[in-house]
DNA sequence: TTGCATGCAAACCATTTGCAAACTT
DNA sequence: AAGTTTGCAAATGGTTTGCATGCAA
């Protein structure tokens, strides 16, 4: 579903469908760990596909720009990268390193009214999450 | 008001009081204008006063540090400072390039209802502002 | 066939760091 | 005097870019 709608999406703008494309895409499909460039490039590396930096970076450009995948800045070290482009926003837990994602009305209901014509969005909660405070 | 707190944080977190530290703290007082580490360093600069570049990184770390300001992460290129560290978000207009602050009730008692110890937050919503709309 | 896409390495740019000299306490 | 802090320049690290080759359409 998600490659199909994504591979859908780049041809629409104008975007060629190549490999290092669909293995980005297959990668992402489903993926909830918000990954970096860099462990995208590492994962589909290990997986035997030859793949260049450059071309993890362009592509992920290629793909939010196509709206298939969101770019989220949980640090400012680097990006992580979100194949769910849906309403929703991030807790990072500053313990077990996860980033989940949180959907949550109301802060839907907030950001509706905030002034102004909202594009986009970037939420992110750091703190421990329920797991780890329950572990220790 | 907000100079002699934060000098009274340096010292309560061990720093000591120095030229560079007070112009960056006299320079950010009062500031609504979110700016950069770079904005920083070059306006200070115009004020005759000679200070480095890793000085200014050196010293908003330390301010960070201290809970004097805080830093908000608005594009992935750069951060920006904020001397209010008040429970607020940012809406970032991508047409005058202003970042401005929101403060609203109903994103607080969202977050109080997010589940895990939270321990900061950054909350980004770009799009149009309000002044922009009515000029156009 | 016609460009757009890839891969490589070099370039970039914000930020950090090592170290000697200067300054706060 | 003791230990931080500064300033400079060099290093770092994520991301971008130029360009020749390769590939999708």
């Amino acid at each position: 579903m998600f490659k199909e709608m994504a591979l859908q999406a780049l041809k629409e703008n104008g975007y060629k469908i190549t490999k290092p494309r669909e293995w980005i895409i297959e990668y992402l499909d489903g993926n909830k760990n918000h990954p970096t460039a860099l462990e995208i490039f590492d994962d589909i590396r290990k997986n035997d596909k030859s793949i260049s930096f450059a071309t993890v970076y362009n592509t992920l450009e290629t793909l939010v720009k196509s709206g298939i995948v969101q770019e989220i800045s949980v640090d400012s070290q680097s990006s992580r990268f979100d194949p769910d482009t849906t309403d929703h926003i991030h807790f990072a837990c500053v313990k077990c390193k996860r980033v989940v994602d949180i959907f949550d009305d109301s802060f839907m209901s907030f950001l509706r009214n905030v002034p102004g014509k909202i594009q986009s969005y970037n939420v992110i909660i750091k703190g421990e999450c329920e797991d780890c405070i329950s572990k220790s």
